[in-house]
DNA sequence: GTTTATTTGGAACAATTAGTCTAAAAAAAT
DNA sequence: ATTTTTTTAGACTAATTGTTCCAAATAAAC
């Protein structure tokens, strides 16, 4: 009997996510969340509660995402420090071919809203423990076969790939070109040895 | 003859550099500026113009006082790698000592504004130059005289240790404790040798 | 085709936004 | 004390904000 939704929450939350990165959460108006996920107001607020609410679903939906892309990687048949290195020329290369995409939602919201919602924090620092896990594994499988030489807990080195990770992209918001990208991916991935 | 300016033009830059680092640029309502400045309303908009305006005015603020304590760093009677590890102690300690100061205004400014605006990407891209380049002279002077060992050009490792100051500071936004602080630093001074 | 549950468009709302303007207050110089 | 120049308080505006609400449109089930 019921008229069927009309749109797909999956896109609606990509489409959100995209303006939310591009703008901020203050930065972006309603109207403009309209526009960008072609839903009515109606809809929105029914099926969203409302802004803050969309936002940290859009949060989410991007936190999985960026998830799911690492673990995509983690299944190809390569060794723990290959899978580094390519995260690490992926980020590069996505931060250089796509210039005008306003960085990364995570950064973003840690910036504007992580002091200010504790759920922002809360999905914030889920990322990072995922990641880091995952960096984790590819450490020690990397240290298993010999082809890194780390003198300190392997814990230490996956906060430090988290973070340098991070540096990254805010950098490439200050104007940074490929070179200084790559050099800082260079000491970085050298200091596991 | 003339009334003189009831309010100091620094202090003013101060607090509004301080208000904006919390909440951001479009986060901070102009009532909210009165209130944390001070100032009138008609004294806001006679000696700052508008909102922009004084928002970027904070920002060359914040640089430049931030710029300043590094050369107050600069001229203490260390050697450049010591230099080096005041600063990032000091980074760390600072982040851990105010966990309520929302972030660093450079690093939240390149997440909200860098983008949209290219004044504001000046000022960011400024303060990095600076930055680097004292990084710079630091990491020369540990080289004479052996306390590191760099394998690559110095440029390189300057622009390591910035993106690594960036990284903390998104770190500290994550709900990062002072051991993970620590250990991102530790790893990044060790990469000198 | 009628019924029924749901979605949808868009009018409406109160609150807040950034910014303007004017008249009064204030302080230095004479 | 008067003059002169500037600052200031705060009323005001026009636009935009996030949100609510209701009637109309819609599509599935019978």
């Amino acid at each position: 009997m019921p008229k069927i939704k009309q749109f797909n929450k999956e896109k609606v939350l990509e489409a959100a996510s995209i303006i939310f990165r591009q703008k901020g959460y203050n930065g972006t108006s309603i109207d403009e969340i309209l526009m960008a996920t072609g839903l009515s107001r109606s809809s929105l607020y029914d099926s969203f509660n409302d802004k803050h609410n969309l936002y940290l679903l859009a949060l989410e939906y991007y936190k999985n995402s960026r998830i799911n892309l690492l673990e995509k990687l983690d299944e190809k048949p390569l060794n723990g420090l290959q899978k580094i290195e390519v995260l690490f020329k992926e980020v590069v290369n996505h931060l250089i071919n796509n210039p005008d995409d306003n960085g990364c939602l995570m950064v973003n919201a840690a910036a504007e809203m992580s002091k200010h919602c504790y759920k922002t924090q809360q999905v914030i620092c889920n990322e990072k423990e995922d990641v880091q896990n995952l960096l984790n594994t590819w450490l020690t499988d990397a240290q298993d076969k010999k082809l890194v030489t780390l003198s300190k807990p392997i814990k230490t080195y996956s906060q430090f790939l988290y973070s340098s990770l991070l540096g990254l992209r805010v950098l490439s918001q200050s104007n940074a070109n490929k070179a200084e990208l790559l050099n800082v991916v260079k000491v970085s991935l050298d200091s596991l040895n």
